[in-house]
RNA sequence: GUGGGUAUAGCUCAGUUGGUUAGAGCGCCAGAUUGUGGCUCUGGAGGUCGGGGGUUCGAAUCCCCUUACUCACCCCA
C-alpha cells in the first residue's frame, strides 16, 4: 500500500457516516433548544492568535501545533475552537452591537500529538459559547446542555466534575500556598513531579504517583482561596445545578490545560473508558475578549470530542443500529436488451422523487435481485421482453417475494404504494439493528 | 517526547522444533438455476507474509535495522 492517511488522521467512511450525522443533529437540535446559533470560523488562524489565546506556555503552544509558514506569515490549524469564535466575535463588532452572543461551531481540530485511542491528530468537536455575561446561569445552562447531549445519544453514567480557578489573582495567591505547602517535602516527591515544582506547581497536585498521592494529603484547595466574589458565583452555579436537579462533584484537582480559563471549570467524565475518560471539558474564560482586542466581557463555553464519544457509543453498542437507507427501487433487467430502458426507468423514477439504483456489473437477472436484496432496497422493479411489449413492470417486493405487474405508465404511483403499506407498519429504525 | 505490544488475502485470524506449490472463515465473482434474491452445493479471483539487511542448504518462522499501526505515560476533546 503506497499511500496511507497521514498519521493521526483517519477517513470517516460511508459505514460511518450515519453515527456521526447523529451526533451532529443531536448537538444541532441541542444548540436550537437554547438559543444558540451556529458560527463557521476558518480552520487556519494566525499563529499568534493561538499563543496569545491558548498560553504560551501550554502543551498545546508548545509542541502540538500545526504551523505552516508562507510569505513572512505564520497560521497554524485550530488546535482548539474558542479562540476562532472570540476572535470572529469581536472582528464582526458583537461586542458593541449585540454583546450577548450564544454561539456554536462542529467541526474539525488538529494538534500535533502522538496517537492514541480516543486521540486524534485531527478531531472533531461540538463548541458552545456564551459570550458577554458573567451570569452563573450561563454556567449551568451549558453544563446542563453537554450532559443532556450525552444523555439524549443513550449514553447514561457520566459524572459531571467542576471547581473553579477563581481569577487572576486568586491564582496568584493559591499558586504561591501551594509552592509553599510542597516545598518541605520537594525531595520525596517523584522526579516527575519536581519538574512539574518549576513549570506548573498545580500539576503537582495531579500526580497520580502513590507516593505524591500520600504527600498531597492536605494540600490547600483553591476554593479557599477564592475571592468573595468568586466565591458566590462558584456557590450561586451550585445552587442552580442543585435546583435542575443535576447532580455534579466537586474536585478541586480539575485544573484545566489552557491560560485563559476562568473562574468555573468543569469536565463531564465517562468513567469507564480509562485512561481517557473526560468527553467533555469546558468553563470560563472572563478575560479572552478583551486580550483578542473587545471591551471586557465575561464568557463561558464547552467542548465535546467526537471521538470519545463515537468509542462510547460503539462499547454501549448503540452505533449498530444506525445505517444509513438505501434507495428504495432497484430496477433488475432480465435481459441485456432491456439495459437501456432500466436507464430510463431509473431516471424517471428520480424524477418522480423516488431513489432508484441499477446494474452496471452486467449481473444476470438472479445475482441483480440477490443485490437488490442484500442492498437493503425494497422494491426491485424488473424489465424484461415481455414487459417491454406490453408497456409493463414488474415489481417484486423484496422483504415478502410478492410480485405483480403493474401498466409501465403508473409504476412510481404503484412504488409509492408499496412503500407507503410497508412504512406504516414499521416503526422507525427497523433496518439495520435486527 | 518516554515505554510496551503487533505487522500473513478486502476483513477476522491460523501457520506445530526454520523444510518443498502459505491456509481457513467471512466477504467478493461465477456456475448449478439460458427471466426471479435471501438457503445449499461447486468452482474462481485475490498475498512482493509491512520494508531492508543478516544467519542458514533452506526463513512467514531466528537476529539486527527501519516504517506503520496500537496501547499506556505526559497532556487533553
Amino acid at each position: 500500500m503506497d499511500y496511507r492517511a497521514v498519521r493521526g488522521m483517519r477517513d470517516v467512511l460511508p459505514e460511518e457516516i450515519p453515527a456521526w450525522e447523529r451526533l451532529e443533529s443531536t448537538a444541532r437540535r441541542l444548540a436550537d433548544l437554547a438559543g444558540y446559533r451556529e458560527v463557521r470560523p476558518p480552520l487556519l488562524e494566525e499563529t499568534d492568535l493561538f499563543i496569545r489565546s491558548v498560553g504560551e506556555v501550554t502543551d498545546i503552544v508548545e509542541k502540538e501545533m500545526f504551523t505552516v509558514r508562507k510569505a513572512d506569515h505564520s497560521f497554524t490549524l485550530r488546535p482548539e475552537g474558542t479562540a476562532g469564535i472570540v476572535r470572529a466575535y469581536v472582528q464582526a463588532g458583537y461586542a458593541k452591537r449585540a454583546p450577548l452572543q450564544k454561539l456554536f461551531t462542529i467541526g474539525p481540530m488538529f494538534r500535533y500529538e502522538k496517537p492514541q485511542k480516543g486521540r486524534e491528530r485531527q478531531f472533531t468537536q461540538f463548541d458552545m459559547e456564551a459570550i458577554g455575561s458573567l451570569d452563573p446561569r450561563l454556567d449551568v445552562e451549558l453544563i446542563d446542555l453537554a450532559a443532556r447531549f450525552f444523555e439524549e445519544l443513550g449514553i447514561r453514567g457520566l459524572e459531571v466534575r467542576i471547581n473553579s480557578m477563581g481569577d487572576g489573582e486568586d491564582r496568584d495567591r493559591y499558586r504561591e500556598a501551594v509552592r509553599e505547602f510542597v516545598r518541605p517535602n520537594l525531595a520525596r516527591y517523584s522526579e516527575e513531579s519536581r519538574a512539574r515544582f518549576e513549570r506548573n506547581v498545580l500539576r503537582v497536585l495531579d500526580s497520580k504517583h502513590p507516593g505524591d498521592v500520600e504527600l498531597n494529603q492536605g494540600a490547600p484547595r483553591i476554593l479557599d482561596f477564592l475571592s468573595d466574589e468568586n466565591r458566590a458565583h462558584f456557590e450561586a452555579v451550585e445552587r442552580h445545578l442543585r435546583s435542575i436537579g443535576r447532580t455534579v462533584v466537586v474536585d478541586p484537582g480539575i485544573v484545566r490545560g489552557l491560560d485563559y480559563y476562568t473562574r468555573t471549570i468543569f469536565e463531564l467524565h465517562y468513567p469507564d473508558l480509562g485512561a481517557r475518560s473526560a468527553l467533555c471539558g469546558g468553563g470560563r474564560y472572563d478575560h479572552l475578549v478583551e486580550e483578542l482586542g473587545g471591551p471586557d466581557l465575561a464568557a463561558v463555553g464547552f467542548a465535546i470530542g467526537f471521538t470519545g464519544t463515537l468509542l462510547v457509543l460503539e462499547e454501549l453498542g448503540l452505533s449498530e443500529a444506525l445505517a444509513a437507507d438505501a434507495p428504495p427501487v432497484y430496477v433488475a433487467a432480465a435481459d441485456p436488451a432491456c439495459d437501456d430502458e432500466v436507464f430510463r426507468l431509473v431516471c424517471e423514477l428520480r424524477g418522480a422523487g423516488l431513489g432508484a439504483v441499477f446494474d452496471s456489473a452486467g449481473k444476470k437477472l438472479g445475482k441483480q435481485l440477490k443485490a437488490a436484496g442484500t442492498g437493503g432496497h425494497a422494491v426491485a422493479a424488473i424489465l424484461g421482453p415481455d414487459e417491454l411489449a406490453g408497456s409493463t413492470v414488474q415489481l417484486k417486493v423484496l422483504d415478502t417475494g410478492e410480485q405483480r405487474s403493474v401498466p409501465r405508465d403508473g409504476a412510481a404511483e404503484a412504488i409509492r404504494g408499496i412503500l407507503a403499506a410497508r412504512g406504516s407498519g414499521a416503526a422507525s429504525g427497523e433496518r439495520g439493528g435486527a
